[in-house]
DNA sequence: TTTGTTTATTGTAATATTGCGATATAATAA
DNA sequence: TTATTATATCGCAATATTACAATAAACAAA
């Protein structure tokens, strides 16, 4: 029938491929990408920087934040976005723990 | 209008974009995990792992495969997947890289 | 107050993904 | 040859994502 039969699977998994979902569009690698670059909280000026209308970027950007992966805080008009290192660091761990557990013998 | 406007982002953002959409979904985060847990290369018995139909799976493992998180090599009737360890290297390089560039002074 | 600025939300159209039945393909076994 | 087995592909329906114009909301400045 339809799509996402995201019940059938653990929850585990589920947030797994939540974490990844949020980087799997080019935008959010970009907005990631600047976030880096600027080296410092940055406002709406994403919004210069990437080819997208503004509602676009705010979509995006609801969606990296519902993921954690960045976080917002208020200043005055504009809002502040940066990244979550704590999230970060799942990515990091989801990997040491396939590499641990990765065995060479394969193809 | 419509979706997907990844002509306007570079060519390794939309790349890195598509590594991480290929594990946007529990069941292939179920089946690299099953990869991971079988200790040796699988053949077709994925299927019975998975609460999914075998055409499923199959478009599953695709995926998987055009992003070389898997390769599969023939056994007969069957056919042996098994994870990349370069592919998986790639994610790690990204995320050492975030970790270099990360500056702590945020919000 | 009104005006300007910044970000979010709503509604809608275009497109992509997901899931599976039916079927095709490929190799082996009988 | 004809089964049998394992995997892939086709075609369709259900759903999710993406993009943006229009609009709303929140705040600051005049």
């Amino acid at each position: 029938m339809g799509a996402s039969k995201s019940e059938s699977f653990s929850i585990e998994n589920n947030e797994t491929a939540a974490l990844f979902k949020a980087l799997s569009h080019p935008a959010r690698i970009a907005i990631v990408d600047y976030l880096l670059k600027v080296d410092s909280c940055i406002c709406g000026d994403i919004v210069n920087e990437l080819p997208l209308a503004q509602p676009t970027i705010s979509q995006h950007l609801k969606e990296l934040k519902n993921a954690n992966i960045i976080k917002g805080s208020i200043e005055g008009t504009a809002i502040c976005y940066c990244l979550n290192t704590e999230t970060l660091l799942k990515f990091e761990n989801y990997f040491a723990s396939i590499k641990n557990r990765l065995s060479l013998k394969c193809c």
